[in-house]
DNA sequence: TCTAATT
């Protein structure tokens, strides 16, 4: 005996908010926040400019600290537009660096076409090593983390066998001494930093500074080792390093802005 | 080109 079920959808669940030139595009996405602004304290500084809808700052996932990055949606893209000449470039009173204010991107926009740009970027083969392979599970883990939002980190592989060191411990995310990298040419990708840092130690993550929109290199990325002195002997090895035709500038981060 | 980040 067969029982049929037959199950009608309505045709329209609900009905957005009439779309509207004046609340479209009012959402800001706003950088180099101080790290100790609270999201009120964000909101007290854009609400002189108009009627706040929502607003953000987006933190570390492990340790909840500030990564300095939040948005602002303003009911009326004429506010936005007011809060960008007003703030863009200024300091928050009490803040030692200028904030960048700026209209954001669509976040489901950026993942697809950030996807398929990765997808279809062919493999970096000009530094072939033994850490290929290795660099290609990041790739993955890349694409994963955009896809979902989510940090996730994975032992290293190495010649098939699983290796310990640099594999990530709870808790200690985002320990480690950061390096910042300059002077990668436009189409470098991570595996480049991997194969260079790799043979001085433990190298717990590695990033290459992208623009938001052409997924090209911006020219610098960073490097986070896990001890002291492994990343020291890299800075004196790497610094100054001829990649190509060109010369790597190699030093710990710091927290200095370009205009010094 | 000299420090990112996009809910």
């Amino acid at each position: 005996m067969t029982t049929r079920v037959s199950i009608q959808f309505p045709e329209q669940v609900s009905y957005a908010r009439p779309s509207s030139a004046s609340i479209r595009d009012a959402n800001l996405y706003v950088s180099g926040l101080p790290k100790t602004m609270t999201q009120k304290e964000l909101e007290q500084l854009f609400s002189q400019y108009g009627r706040i809808i929502t607003s953000r700052i987006l933190v570390d996932q492990v340790t909840g600290v500030s990564r300095g990055v939040g948005f602002i949606r303003f009911d009326k893209r004429i506010e936005a537009e007011e809060a960008i000449k007003g703030l863009n470039g200024q300091k928050p009173s009490g803040a030692t660096e200028p904030i960048t204010v700026k209209f954001a991107n669509n976040p489901s926009q950026k993942t697809s076409q950030a996807l398929l740009s990765q997808l279809y970027q062919s493999p970096n083969r000009r530094y072939p090593g033994p850490l290929h392979h290795q660099a290609q599970r990041f790739r993955l883990d890349n694409l994963l983390n955009m896809a979902y939002g989510v940090k996730r980190f994975s032992p290293i592989t190495i010649d098939g066998m699983t290796s310990l060191v640099g594999m990530n411990i709870p808790g200690h995310t985002g320990t480690g001494w950061c390096i910042f990298v300059y002077n990668l040419s436009p189409d470098s990708d991570e595996s480049v930093l991997w194969q260079l840092f790799g043979p001085f130690g433990a190298v717990n993550n590695v990033k290459v500074i992208r623009d938001f929109n052409t997924n090209k290199c911006k020219g610098f990325g960073f490097v986070t080792m896990t001890n002291y002195d492994e990343a020291a002997m890299a800075i004196a090895s790497l610094n100054g390093y001829r990649l190509g035709d060109r010369v790597l500038q190699v030093s710990f981060k710091t927290n200095k802005t370009h205009k010094s």
